[in-house]
DNA sequence: TTGTATGCGTTATCAG
DNA sequence: CTGATAACGCATACAA
């Protein structure tokens, strides 16, 4: 309502425009007792500063687009809160975008933010139409840190994860221990390429350790609970069925694990589970759950110090960071011997 | 980079930056041979809008501001991406702050958000300084819905349930299966009304069945798995222990079923529990969760209808609805008959 | 230290 | 249907 400008509190202050815009951006040019006068106006008359007038005319803006491509029980809450946190913090708001897993919607919904003319933009991107992603984001040229994965172009900053490594060393582990014939339940591998990533790295390990290779033993399936058990029952009802099971999700591998408590099978006993980002449930859950333990919450801060660092310090050369995962062992496998 | 203005497209067109401005938000406005013209060249020189600009010319922006009090592992998931889903779809963008249950944040991340004047304000309010909230509110004059709970003031928005009304349902489920003894694991109840009203409900229905009340049999913790584990220890350790837990938060009643089946306690065999909200994974628990469904996304859909509403048709009545709760019969509570 | 004047990119009003 | 022009609210170069 009653919307006051920078124009009418300088009125009443008694100075120009100029000083009070000065008086809240730089109070270090204005004098101590000007700048209170102003500030006490401000206060009185509950002044609220028009932010999108000032990005405008200092051409730069203090809003950072965020876009996740997720659905409902994402691994990402954790990144997502992360970063408003340290946004927040540095005196940043963020707007997010879904773009649902779908290329087209994740144009679109990037175009938008650009619309907004961000300072910074933050994808954990689907990234299949990558060419045109890229050119977006080169013209724009509005610094950007790609999340949760290692892209390959070695222009692009990125945060994130070596999916390949990480599913290599579940399956490694597994074969440890002895199983010869490990399923796979995984996302939509075929379009997105962090999950593809983790299907490349089961089957190189495989390869490596000389097991034969079976197309039945891989599902692909939707991320979700549902899903992880259609897949863990379809994986079950096979004729020559896995002694293990790498759900390359948490939230596929407890559908997974109901499906085999449904069945009547015993984990680990008749069947082992694994893994992969280490949800919170999955310390909790019967057997705890052995899993990937991915750490998101440190992706989103490592994201946004980078892209700050981007933005305030802007060169050439990408910021590439891969952060470690790590393997941990609870109760939901065991060993065949 | 190449930051091309409205006014460039309009020189090489060979028409006015207006009719530019119209080809793109009136396009009736404009003859068919002209606008096409005009959109191809914004197409070759790659134009990108700048709805920053927009907003402050036309005084009114497509943005959304978002607050939620929440940490990780919250069941306001759902609301947010629901809400980011329809407001995507109508043309918004949503930036989002976190309150983390905390009121200076709360103020401090609202007037963030109103620098960035939005169209209107979702909020999930923590309200416990209600007074200062409201008045930002209503001093802003922008749009507001409160979500997830049922505030007091008849001037507020909002899209809610009745916690109270629930929590008396769930407790009087436990008292039909005659429980007498029934222990209350709460979040931050004294501090969040939507949380309190729970807490009212469960005593006001002990009370209404002539049930004795003991303050040991209610913990109050943070919403998480592992206090929710340290508050069933305390309920198990206690002389004269409860032969049922309602914990008011699924992730609370999972933390207390991993600490019963640690003390190696069947559930429900030897402790009833249930819990609050509905999250996916409840149905897939071992056992499957009896508790209350909450339809956050429905929550969210129909918060940001009537925000949209309220944006597009002011008027100075509020819009208050209140959502309808189920109560969910699972197998993690038993009849002691 | 402060004031003046101009510009940021768009929309709206008013003519034509 | 189209063009010229004045806002929108703030920041900054330049002047004082």
């Amino acid at each position: 309502m009653g919307q006051i400008t920078i124009e009418e509190v300088a009125k009443l202050a008694g100075v120009s425009p100029a000083t009070v815009s000065r008086a809240l951006r730089s109070p270090e040019m204005v004098r101590d007792s000007t700048r209170k006068r102003v500030l006490k106006i401000i206060k009185e008359k509950k002044y609220v500063y028009h932010a999108l007038a000032a990005d405008l005319s200092r051409q730069r803006s203090a809003n950072i687009g965020l876009i996740i491509p997720s659905t409902i029980g994402s691994i990402f809450v954790r990144t997502v809160f992360a970063i408003l946190e340290k946004a927040q913090e540095h005196g940043y708001t963020v707007t997010i975008g879904n773009s649902k897993y779908n290329p087209e919607i994740e144009m679109s919904v990037l175009r938008t933010l650009n619309e907004r003319h961000p300072a910074g933009l933050l994808l954990t991107g689907y990234c299949v139409r990558k060419e045109e992603l890229l050119e977006e984001i080169n013209r724009s040229g509005i610094p950007t840190v790609i999340m949760w994965e290692k892209p390959d172009d070695p222009q692009l900053s990125y945060v994130g994860i070596d999916n390949y490594r990480a599913a290599y060393t579940m399956t490694e582990y597994l074969i440890g221990l002895k199983h010869q014939r490990i399923g796979l339940i995984l996302g939509p591998y075929s379009k997105v390429d962090r999950v593809h990533k983790r299907f490349e790295g089961y089957r190189d390990c495989l390869s490596d350790h000389g097991l034969p290779w079976d197309d039945l033993l891989v599902v692909e399936k939707e991320p979700t609970l549902a899903d992880g058990m259609e897949a863990m029952n379809r994986l079950m009802s096979l004729a020559n069925r896995p002694t293990a099971v790498f759900a390359a999700s948490d939230v596929m591998a407890f559908g997974a694990m109901a499906a085999a408590k449904e069945k009547g099978l015993k984990v680990p006993a008749d069947v082992s589970i694994a893994g992969f980002d280490d949800i919170d449930f999955s310390a909790y859950a019967d057997p705890p759950l052995t899993t990937i333990r991915v750490n998101g919450i440190e992706i989103g801060e490592m994201a946004l110090s980078c892209l700050l660092d981007m933005i305030e310090n802007p060169s050439p050369q990408p910021r590439q960071i891969c952060l470690k995962t790590d393997l941990v062992v609870r109760n939901s496998c065991r060993s065949l011997e």
